[in-house]
DNA sequence: GTCATTCTTTGACTGAGAGTCAGTCAAGAG
DNA sequence: CTCTTGACTGACTCTCAGTCAAAGAATGAC
């Protein structure tokens, strides 16, 4: 029956053509703004089809944060490559997951409130369940360029890796979250403060507490 | 006409009583989940009636927030006040902040949410104002204590004092936001992981990464 | 070609929750 | 006693995610 191997592909399609309009969207006026009636319209579908192919907003949301994410990986494994050491790869690292979240600070967003998230968010679903993965995939580059590091003498043999990566993307959150808002925040924030260093400071900041004494 | 005057302190009694079951309502089930209708309920007024002490919901919280850090505000500063250096008044406000921040995990979500807020908040409204100023309170005591560290020798000289308590405040929040939801984040991340070090161990690390040689 | 079956799509509807406003009521003022 | 003022009320509107009964299209058996 070859009807069934269309019908699939067919689905897949609409699935796609969902997810384009979707990203396009949300990269026009953000995640929580984008309404599923506005999506339907663009789409040319009603907006019941789209929960046949996805179980509500926030999984439609992972599932385009996902694609972003995937896309993306093979830039952050590129970066990781090029570098001379383990050290370097760090700040390699850092550099391109910045420079990822600043073209795509919606993307960056949902994944705050993903993690911010109390309750609400159904962790259990698929688009879910790869999200994490992607995530773990990032974090996982950390892990082994640190340890690489240590082999290579470029960064101190005390640290233990997986958390220290743990620390150091972490970390990011905060800082990429104030950087992709910083017009907004700087307005925010009592002291005129100039926030396009802030990245680069955090990236020179952890490289030093890092960085193996003799190389510092 | 002691009439008004009677009014204006009944007004600021009803406003206190408001924020009271608010804070209450926000610990328990956090700022979204609040409903302005329970709150009313609670308070044992009419949900309009709240809107004439507050413009909107997020201005109520605002409100709840800077209360809070207000509370808080002594107890950081004592922290500082404690320290045998600039060095250790760092360790001292991070651990403080910390601690703030885990007991009161709801004010942070507000605060993180308040800070990646896209359009929606309005930022002119006099809560945010003085909230604003709070918060700025609090990067004043990291910048004080940096520059008072480079005096007593115990932080590198090189480090620019307010980019450097902004690096410090603005990682904070990541690390914050990841560590008040470490069981559910635990559960979101595709590795097994123990979240309680981040904490600690981004201290360490910051410490690390602004000693001045000599200490390390 | 036709009809039953099955799969897909639809859009009007529901429910939740923020915010509004015309109207009530009680306390002073004259 | 009447009028004004300001606090308070709660039923209402509005927006938007998510649902579901019904319509429509494709398929396959005869």
């Amino acid at each position: 029956m070859a009807v069934s191997a269309r019908r699939e592909r067919e689905r897949t399609a609409r699935r796609e053509a969902i997810l384009d309009a979707a990203a396009q969207l949300i990269a026009d006026v953000g995640y929580q703004a984008m309404r599923m009636d506005e999506l339907a319209d663009a789409v040319e579908l009603s907006k019941g089809t789209l929960y046949l192919y996805f179980a509500n907003k926030d999984d439609l949301c992972a599932a385009v944060a996902t694609r972003l994410l995937e896309r993306y990986l093979p830039v952050l494994e590129q970066s990781v490559a090029e570098a001379s050491s383990g050290l370097e790869a760090i700040r390699r690292l850092m550099n391109a997951y910045f420079d990822f979240t600043s073209k795509n600070p919606h993307h960056f967003r949902f994944a705050v409130a993903w993690l911010g998230a109390h309750h609400r968010m159904d962790q259990t679903s698929e688009a879910f369940q790869v999200y994490r993965t992607r995530v773990g995939r990032v974090i996982e580059h950390a892990t082994t360029a640190i340890a690489q590091g240590q082999q290579d003498g470029s960064i101190r043999r005390e640290v233990d890796p997986l958390p220290q990566a743990l620390q150091l993307w972490t970390s990011m959150l905060g800082i990429v979250l104030v950087t992709i808002g910083k017009e907004n925040i700087s307005k925010r924030l009592p002291m005129p403060v100039n926030l396009d260093q802030l990245m680069p400071l955090h990236v020179d900041t952890m490289i030093r507490a890092l960085a193996s004494p003799e190389v510092a």
